[in-house]
DNA sequence: GCAGTTCGTGACAGCGTTTTCATGCACCGT
DNA sequence: ACGGTGCATGAAAACGCTGTCACGAACTGC
């Protein structure tokens, strides 16, 4: 900075004032500086900047993989946005519970951003405490932690429309089938149980547990051990809803491979539309983690710069119901049985 | 620090010695600032120790997207491993020729990294010569760029294996189905349709245009004109050999759909071995971002340690063909004909 | 016992910015 | 013409750390 200062004759106090774009800088002199300034291919230091402002111009996101759809989507949409606001995107990427615990014990984040995003993750409440000490301002996304700001979308509403829509075509025995991941990182699986478990008592249909089957995403023995659960029992589900389009994939799979027609004998429905749910034409609950991602990066934005705001609310947001081509009345037999 | 310092009554220099595990700080004294730390819960500012060491203690990455299967999981691989060397990840997402320009004019990860991950990317010779410039070692992945160090995988060798596949079942009309996608992002596109037409030349066959198509990732609709191409040809091809695993699912799709059997009618071989592979017991080319982003990330922090080392070289990493149940010999009367 | 070494420690000068405060200058109204 | 205002600029003090250098103490070998 002192080169550029030298070359056009001024001071740092000067270059530093243009650089950023102060407005008590005369229009010939702010010239000067920045031709000076692209000439030595000159780009100011965060380091030394953030040393006496106090702020790092880093965003740290917590994520728990980032091979999934939904982080890759919320993230792509997260990104620019920090980009525009001049803010770097740094990640932590924490797969098992020994990076967890390293993580929470160290804090990397610590002092090196100025605002921290946890995604998808299933706090203790002493993780929690930890990240409320870390001096920044940490907003939780697609988690739902209390009187901290949080974005989520309306799992159970979802679960809720989902069902009704297979109620609505006629469909009485409804099985759900849970996803079990990694443990200690929530995808909202009882939320969507929740909604799925209103929506019948609400049709006056009583809970069969029997119905309930769990799975892990991308395992297809698993999904099929899951799907033959349910064909053996007594009296079979018409329809199946899975908490994730993948498992949703994989029942229709397994289903189809059995030469159970989809949707005739079985209607499937998922949750998320991922674009795997395109492809399959499959009927599904949609959330939209772009929006999710958007609506993170500007609270954060926000708080960071008034971390007194009053963002401690909670922000909701919509699930769609997308019909496509796997979810149908039910055969006619089990209608009028 | 100060602090620290003062509650273990020592100097900041100790303080900083011993943080920083110099071997330089007796025991006992030692003891006392490690529990002083504890207790105030200190940590030191990055900001603050680069502007002296000129390290930043960050990693830049440069990514096209973090949507997709390849990236996902070579930054997942990437990251516990710079995290193990203690350095963040920055990660830049370019999704459009906006970002692009824009990241290339003020190329915001100068002096606020030590090193630049480059991930697939076609650069132009001016971009690639910005990067020089950039006063950091420059790291391409996924990509072939003379001069710099960089890490691919043999895209030729495994198109050229995955052909010679389909060629040792009995096939002799085999249709490749080329991936277009985001101007300017390099998926290696031509590398595997070289490796393929070198495979049937070294077989003695011809090499027909109208056997080539193609297609955009994602784009059910045009994966369905690609096969109708090649379906409605004078001489249709008894296999398909697709640039990407989701082309090849999607190219399964339409056949399936259209009555005409996998494999037993047309073989489908792809290329990645993606998640999605296995579900569709897709035949295909096996390449591991894993592996990349691994070595990446290993390569990087050589050249951070010692930039001029003899690391100028490319990396090339193998491709395996992985037979599932998509590939089949031929129908008889092609075999026969 | 004395010079020479080694070892642990502290004082202090930077690192490259921002920010405060002071300064000089032009401009204003009277 | 003169003091007051406002504006563009510069000098210098932080910011929190690291690294160099110097210093004293505790050894070593003769």
């Amino acid at each position: 900075m002192a080169d550029v200062a030298e070359r056009a004759g001024v001071s740092t106090s000067t270059v530093s004032r243009t650089l950023r774009g102060l407005s008590t800088v005369s229009p010939e002199v702010r010239a000067r500086v920045e031709q000076a300034a692209r000439e030595l291919n000159f780009a100011v230091s965060r380091q030394a900047a953030s040393l006496v402002t106090g702020r790092t111009g880093n965003v740290a996101v917590l994520v728990p993989t980032l091979q999934s759809w939904f982080m890759g989507t919320a993230l792509s949409s997260l990104a620019p946005l920090l980009r525009a606001a001049g803010m770097e995107l740094n990640v932590y990427v924490i797969p098992d519970l020994a990076e967890r615990t390293s993580f929470f014990e160290r804090l990397p984040a610590r002092r090196n951003a100025d605002a921290l995003l946890v995604f998808c993750f299933d706090l203790t409440d002493e993780e929690t405490a930890s990240l409320d000490n870390l001096g920044m301002p940490v907003v939780y996304v697609s988690q739902h932690v209390e009187g901290r700001p949080s974005i989520y979308v309306d799992d159970v509403a979802g679960a809720l429309h989902g069902t009704r829509h297979l109620l609505n075509l006629g469909h009485r025995r409804i099985a759900f089938v849970q996803t079990i991941g990694a443990s200690g990182f929530s995808f909202s699986s009882n939320e969507r149980l929740i909604g799925y478990q209103q929506a019948l008592t609400e049709a006056g249909l009583p809970l069969d547990d029997d119905l309930v089957v769990a799975t892990e995403p991308g395992d297809k023995r698993g999904a099929a051990e899951a799907i033959g659960r349910l064909l053996s029992l007594r009296e079979p589900p018409t329809a199946v809803f899975a908490e994730q389009d993948e498992v949703a994939v994989a029942a229709i799979w397994t289903l189809r491979k059995t030469q159970i027609p989809v949707p005739e004998r079985v209607s499937v429905l998922g949750f998320d539309d991922q674009p795997i749910a395109d492809w399959f034409d499959l009927s599904t609950v949609a959330q939209s983690p772009a929006d999710i991602g958007r609506e993170a990066g500007e609270l954060a934005l926000c708080l960071i710069n008034d971390p007194d705001a009053d963002h401690k609310r909670h922000i909701v947001l919509p699930t769609h119901v997308i019909p496509r081509a796997t979810t149908a009345p039910p055969p006619q037999e089990e209608r009028e049985g």
